[in-house]
DNA sequence: AGGTAATAACTGACCGGACGGTCATTTGCA
DNA sequence: TGCAAATGACCGTCCGGTCAGTTATTACCT
């Protein structure tokens, strides 16, 4: 009898099929708020106006709630600079700006900004988490930008470095900012300003701290 | 008659006085092991040789432990180089090479090592930690590098650049290798090499990571 | 249309075990 | 004997995860 019934596909829904990103929502904003271990489980049912139990419908656990919420934030991200890295042939600096511009964009979006924080917190105790994220991000994007500065030292745009070392200095003031910002709220005059944090550290990365010799040649406003 | 021991201090102890410190000592072993938050304080106890009432004789709570360890290793590299800030008073590269270079001395250390990452994790959740290193590290830090770059623009050595904003691009690239060593276990070959990613920087920062316009000037081995 | 059966979607009481902190008791030293 | 030092059983609480039961939605039948 119900046999026609049954190869309908999903026959209906109370509420959308979006339930899955309305509980990823909710558990980022607590996420966010007090962190992972303080958040209940509850606390993200009620907020996504579910009951707790229902949660246990869409994710196996409280973990593979987080590990969603974080691949679904920062793989488009990790896409996009790996294909700004793969688009651009000639000087390596122009496709360094582009990128750090790219990700000072991205994380004025908060729901972006807190991921660093939120991984940097979890990974330790959440092995899963750090192998996702060495897959999906890190060993896709290192290797991407190695091969940039060793092209950009081999075609002589930039100075002999040591390729792996200098990735360090090319991101490291990022996080470093967001770090202040985020764990101790030590941030410049009414915000972020991750943009002229970015100017800044492009003047001083591509052209260094030291004034020129003698003459002033040429000051970048 | 005995008046002569007594005044000698805490008059006798099952063991020594030194408790509280090897109680730090159990206790940063495990926190860099496991984590704050999964490490049990019968488990602290234990690795002390005491049991778990008796660290309650010595910390009126886990997160007191905690915020002693911290305390007691970072202080000192506070002084160190709010010392070295101080004492010179020509070129500014001068003293955030030997800084950078104490720093990354300091950090050979395992013990000294996590605690970026323990504090980084617990802060959030943890808020008098956080006060404590605003208040023992940044707040007298920050103030002092913003003076020395300031003092190194006016005085010719270093470019117009913002002071605040540098201070990111000065320390941020040795806080992602340190990071990275510790969350993810990406390092360079056989080592954290601290030395070398700070030789790389500092050439970076210094005098950039473009290659010189047109002649091979002085290029540094 | 109205009734009914089938079932997807959802609920929330409950369980189990972990763990920070307490305190009555014991141990060791003078 | 007196008392500081140290113990460890115990308590209360918290919370992730389960599951038997309930509700909403649809398909089918008359």
């Amino acid at each position: 009898m119900n046999e026609i019934e049954k190869d309908r596909g999903p026959k209906f829904r109370r509420r959308a099929e979006a339930r899955p990103d309305e509980v990823l929502d909710a558990a980022l904003a607590l996420f966010i708020e007090k962190g992972f271990a303080a958040t209940r489980v509850e606390d993200i049912a009620k907020r996504a106006g579910l009951s707790k139990g229902a949660v246990y419908l869409y994710f196996p656990s409280k973990e593979a709630v987080l590990e969603a919420l974080v691949r679904r934030a920062i793989v488009p991200i990790a896409d996009s600079a790996l294909q700004t890295l793969h688009d651009y042939e000639g000087d390596p600096r122009i496709v360094i700006g582009l990128v750090l511009n790219m990700l000072a964009a991205r994380l004025s979006d908060p729901r972006i900004l807190a991921m660093p924080k939120l991984i940097f917190r979890e990974v330790l105790g959440f092995p899963e988490l750090a192998q996702m994220y060495r897959r999906e991000v890190i060993d896709r994007v290192i290797p991407a930008v190695e091969g940039l500065i060793r092209r950009g030292i081999d075609q002589g745009y930039l100075r002999q470095v040591d390729p792996s070392l200098t990735i360090r200095s090319i991101i490291g003031p990022l996080l470093l900012h967001v770090a202040m910002a985020e764990l101790f709220g030590i941030m410049p005059e009414g915000g972020l300003h991750l943009d002229k944090l970015v100017d800044n550290h492009l003047s001083i990365l591509f052209d260094g701290l030291s004034a020129p010799p003698s003459a002033k040649t040429w000051s970048a406003s």
